[in-house]
DNA sequence: GTCTATAACCCGATAGAC
DNA sequence: GTCTATCGGGTTATAGAC
């Protein structure tokens, strides 16, 4: 089952404090950001001390840079699995729209971490986060265009439309706390998010198949 | 109001260096967030001492507090205006998203200003900004839902279908950075913004009209 | 209104004992 | 591996001179 970030902690499989640290930092910088959480804000979490974080990890930015790498490769494997699917037409475009949302939907702080790395311009880290997934976006944008080409969907700047996607999957999950406030329900409960994912769905077919 | 020169004078230049540390605030808060700025680094773009600006603001968060607000109230005038069209069906919700792409693109920075408070659920703020938005949200949902009922436009849920709209709409505008490395323009070029409103409209239309 | 000087605090990081 | 103690630098905010 996808989402070991939701592993329970039992007695008897004690993880590595390493492993310990690294989940609770990336709580803690998906829930303040990176100037908003300090070290001590992650050592209390783990329930140590600031110096005792800082033997596992050198740096606040070493440490920062492992979790985000983590998250990043996680996402990025996943993903490769829907785009390798067989699938064609809408079913293919279906596949890996749900795979986004399953992803989110499995790790629900962490998607406010890749936002605020999209908002900063990936000021924290030394990798550029658009390099690394413009491939996945290429390739996504090429199979887009090759259905228009065979008339399976409705013409549209492909990049444009996957730009839009993006936007409306990723703001559900990333501005959950204010979405709240909007709707009547809570919105990142497992019916919210089905329902938003059925509708965004639905949506899209409707836009795109003829 | 009525008074002698001197004192209208004073009371100009009084306003126009509160005016100015309002306005480099808003653009240093929407570059680096709350606690990425440091009062230092509004009163560099000043021109005067930190000291000297709390002088105008009794706090740090007094003075994002009163920021923000003038943005959020600037913004609900301008989209207000636009909800008030008489326009019926599908043009009026093209003016209405129209009125959101030329607010992001007038205030490309407060853009991400209004993104951080999103996501950190408003906790800088003492206002709720769901609770401030939520009118107008209703308002449109219930005005997108008649149309529905009339058969004007497909049905879909109202709340859901809003949602989608928002996050495609801003997550272009908040993550122009990230966005640069996905295309090849720049994502804030005048064409760009043509472009991306122009395909996100077709888009709407397509999915929505009958 | 703006300044210098300073208070009080929190931060990341290091040194060294256990 | 974890701790106490501490350094050096940053922050917001205040006091008082000009």
């Amino acid at each position: 089952m996808p989402g070991d970030d939701a592993t329970v902690l039992s007695t008897r499989e004690v993880l590595s404090t390493r492993e310990l640290i690294l989940h609770e930092a990336l709580q803690c910088f998906a829930d303040a950001g990176y100037e908003g959480t300090s070290l001590n804000d992650i050592a209390a979490a783990v329930g140590i001390r600031r110096p005792s974080l800082l033997h596992h990890f050198e740096s606040k930015e070493a440490l920062y840079g492992e979790a985000f790498e983590r998250l990043l490769s996680d996402w990025m494997e996943r993903l490769d699995v829907a785009i390798a699917s067989e699938a064609i037409g809408w079913e293919k475009f279906e596949i890996v729209l749900s795979a986004g949302f399953q992803l989110f939907e499995d790790n629900p702080n962490y998607v406010r971490l890749m936002r605020r790395e999209a908002l900063d311009g990936g000021g924290h880290l030394g990798i550029d986060l658009s390099a690394v997934l413009r491939p996945m976006f290429d390739a996504a944008a090429e199979y887009l265009e090759r259905q228009m080409d065979e008339g399976t969907f409705r013409r549209f700047d492909a990049r444009h439309l996957l730009l839009a996607a993006y936007g409306s999957i990723l703001s559900y999950f990333s501005d959950a706390p204010f979405i709240d406030g909007l709707i009547d329900d809570e919105a990142l409960s497992k019916d919210s998010i089905r329902e938003h994912k059925e509708h965004v769905l639905r949506f899209f077919r409707a836009a795109l198949m003829v």
